[in-house]
DNA sequence: CTTGAACCTCTAGCGACTAGAGGAAGTAGA
DNA sequence: TCTACTTCCTCTAGTCGCTAGAGGTTCAAG
């Protein structure tokens, strides 16, 4: 029987955080307590430990549900489990290739950056003329900040 | 002089993002003609094809905005480009470290799939349970998804 | 002159949270 | 028991970099 806050500090997942996987639903509603204050078994703990290791993991939420959803019926077959960590292993190797791409590149820039003035930097003119670029980055992996 | 439907073509970037980047200052309001619509220069067409560019080497919206500022001063020093080039180069390389501990993790969860009933299956088991996995992939890299 | 494509502004939505306001409940020590 | 302090509650709005859609206007070809 723990609080919000004793259920965050022993699975890592924010409070916050918490409550927003509760209000989309991929969290039961706990119990309340006289006042109104959640109340959580270990049940939730475990359920709250299998989404952030997931999410860690790389899956999207949507996939955490379908992946809790094949857990809660120990007699289906795993396959579909299968498929969906398959799928998330493509997309991980393919971001791994991009990025590797985006790598070099900015790698060969650095490298010839003699740091005089901006009129003649070489980062600066890369960045103006993608036909200096080596590699073909197209990669969509930009503006993907790590939180 | 062209449209805003003709500089997304020559760019590859589309009209609505070109309109953002306007709302957001990164790009000048363009002139209008008789009729209130964007009317664009072939210095435009430079600048959005920095940008672009910059966008695929994965810099965000406010460091392009930075490079794009010593770009138009052109007797500064390119230091400060080098560091924000130099902080997107270790940033792509941590990336790259967490999702090559990733991939491992999920490659090993499939090679032990046997894909019998989900009350045995490994692929559920690793992600209720942190402890079996080998790599520390504490990924913040999760949930984020190439567009 | 008409048609239809391309343009306009505006608002709302995506994913997965995060931040903050304004107030209520719980807990530890005096 | 009182007080102080922390934790909790709900709600709304913001983050990033777009994307989608409504409802209307302008432009270019035939």
């Amino acid at each position: 029987m723990f609080s919000i806050g004793k259920l965050s500090g022993s699975t890592g997942v924010k409070v916050p955080t918490i409550r927003y996987y509760e209000q989309i639903g991929i969290l039961e509603e706990p119990d309340r307590s006289e006042g109104g204050q959640r109340v959580y078994g270990e049940e939730a703990k475990e359920r709250l430990s299998f989404i952030r290791h997931a999410r860690e993991l790389g899956f999207s939420l949507d996939e955490i549900r379908e992946l809790l959803d094949l857990a809660d019926d120990p007699n289906q077959n795993c396959m579909a489990a299968y498929e969906i960590a398959k799928r998330q292993l493509i997309e991980v190797r393919n971001r791994i290739a991009r990025l590797t791409a985006l790598q070099g590149e900015l790698q060969r820039m650095l490298d010839q950056c003699s740091c005089n003035t901006i009129g003649t930097c070489r980062i600066i003119q890369v960045l103006s003329d993608h036909s200096l670029c080596t590699s073909e980055h197209l990669g969509t992996e930009a503006g993907c900040k790590a939180s």
